[in-house]
DNA sequence: GGAGGGTATCAAAGCGCTTTGGAAACGCGG
DNA sequence: CCGCGTTTCCAAAGCGCTTTGATACCCTCC
């Protein structure tokens, strides 16, 4: 059922039946519920490539995850931002295109669901510091917000993103005022800019002790279960092993916590340990009490968050940027405890 | 840059442009490179929504991701699943559309698809036994493919899925060889039909030795790593406690793991552990030697197949509905011993 | 030299909607 | 009864593409 039959079975216009649908005031209340009814009642629903070609938008978000072997994008991370970014969306009508592309093809994707006018507006993901596709998205004069920032990036563009760098300061901090001094950073990869300013929250934290960071007991990699252990692990076997351990993600905190247990020590007793947390669905920390003490902050809000700046920006493409700055809450678990007497490490 | 401004630039009509760079045959080669580098020059792209109405074809594939408190569907499964899915979507031109809607509009959610005409085929997520959505997409005449299968029903139907009855009773049948006469196990929802094989899988494999399952040590809940916690810590505390799990997912292993350790005991010379794998691209099961004992299956080629087979089937809806029964691998990992001395146990 | 057959191009219709610019119908005061 | 503002509806244009049905042109062959 299209328009144009159903306004030949009620005997009225296209033009009638359109504007009674879609609220206009032009149409009087008995002929609109009239018009409602039918609607209901055929089933109809107006073809979204027909309106969108009349009307121009396509009421349609874009979002672009690169595939490939060495980044995984497609990771937890991001399924829950959209869970939180896809609810809000649909509330506002919108729906949600994944383009899951080669990552040597990223950019040309970009320019194709621009040109191709795909969609109204793009969400960019796991921001580099120094990120090409915020000014290519600029140029192609599409309404985007960006997943984080890119600190190399000097142009105006809207944001949402978590006060890394405070977050990994505080939970340094923490780890100081326990007493420990070799202090693990298992951070990210560093190409990414979240992850670089959590090291320069880490670094900050130290210094501002007088301490230096110590490249031996600092790594940076996909965060993976495996390469969480695989890190600790190493760093844990060679003398002067580190006391704590700061986390990027929850996942690698996991990796870390089996390579202490296999080092046949106790988290929380013999190591301690924090992480970032972002509140995964599926991979709570704990009821109660935290498993792992962590800076916590929920990606799927961030999501939502993402996508009323987007909405917005798209109703008014010429408002000024906006920027939301989302500050960790630090949360204290059972991961971490005093430095434990040195005795049980230089045996 | 729309297609009729392209064509003016040339002095030729929007006819000929068109089938140039669409490769129809009524073109001069000469013709044709002079309009793909016209083309190219301006980065001219048809217009998605115009194409799609003169087409008839919006060449989007949609997922429907229900989102609620109870049932985290948009998990990790989820993800590496469209991960595959959208490589095989993109190669072929297709883009996919995601729609979060909350779980009590599901039904919904499929109908303004197929009546707004926004996609050209759907993949069914999830099934229950009894699943009412296979029904629906046959109504509404919309090509789909069933992730999983639908025991209840009787209609032939496109699917992919994993052989999950023989992995869980091989799986099974590995810990009765290896001597263990408790076996938990911790299963996922059981209103979702993969769960119930699974359960069955397991079930079959008691019964085939002469062995009645044990309502006490078996568990079903949402698959997260604190579920499998609380049920592998429940069930340990008790007398006559199990020698060995069987576990639903990797992510509820973890926590039956750290239930495990959390008990004093260790995981492989205490108490044996199986798991389902789903070869999550973050969260791999160790590197040479799996840590877990597991039955593998990857649900990113699951996803890849889904795609494949529903492509095939949007180009001829008529073919007969195909089906790919996926075998998982039963991987020996650190995770399974033998039965250890009573002893331990009865303490 | 005209019929027949390619080859290369085009004008125009149509996809299903929104929206502009009327126009008919109605009510009401003068 | 006319004029005028409202209310209610409509015809038609237009969104940017594909595709049908012609047309124009150039060979070739009898």
């Amino acid at each position: 059922m299209n328009l144009k039959q159903l306004a030949e079975s009620l005997g009225l216009s296209q033009t009638t039946v359109s504007r009674a649908l879609n609220g206009y005031p032009e149409v009087s209340e008995a002929t609109r519920n009239r018009v409602q009814a039918a609607a209901l009642r055929h089933n109809y629903r107006p073809n979204t490539r027909a309106r969108g070609l009349a009307t121009g938008k396509s009421h349609m978000i874009g979002h672009v995850i690169p595939i490939s072997t060495k980044h995984e994008m497609m990771n937890p991370v991001f399924s829950d931002f959209i869970a939180g970014a896809g609810d809000i969306y649909s509330r506002a009508g919108y729906d949600m295109t994944l383009s899951i592309v080669p990552d040597d093809s990223e950019d040309d994707a970009y320019r194709a669901l621009a040109q191709k006018k795909a969609v109204d507006g793009i969400v960019i993901h796991g921001p580099r510091s120094d990120e090409r596709r915020i000014r290519l998205l600029q140029d192609l004069d599409m309404p985007f917000v960006v997943h984080g920032r890119a600190s190399a990036e000097s142009s105006e563009y809207s944001w949402v993103d978590v006060n890394n760098r405070r977050a990994f300061a505080r939970a340094t901090q923490l780890l100081l005022d326990l007493g420990h001094r070799r202090i693990a950073f298992i951070n990210g990869l560093e190409d990414m800019d979240f992850a670089i300013r959590r090291r320069q929250g880490f670094e900050k934290a130290l210094s501002d002790r007088g301490m230096t960071p110590d490249p031996a007991i600092m790594a940076a990699d996909e965060m993976t279960e495996q390469n969480g252990y695989a890190a600790a692990e190493a760093m844990l076997s060679v003398a002067q092993a580190p006391t704590a351990f700061l986390v990027s993600s929850l996942i690698s905190a996991i990796g870390v916590r089996r390579a202490i247990e296999d080092a046949g020590l106790r988290m929380g007793r013999d190591v301690s340990v924090i992480t970032h947390d972002d509140e995964l669905s599926y991979l709570g920390n704990g009821r109660d009490v935290p498993i792992f003490t962590a800076t916590r902050s929920s990606v799927r809000e961030a999501g939502r968050l993402a996508a009323e700046t987007l909405l917005d920006l798209i109703d008014d493409p010429h408002r000024t940027p906006r920027h939301h700055l989302l500050e960790a809450e630090l949360m204290l678990g059972r991961s971490t405890g005093p430095t434990p007497a040195p005795a049980n490490h230089e045996s």
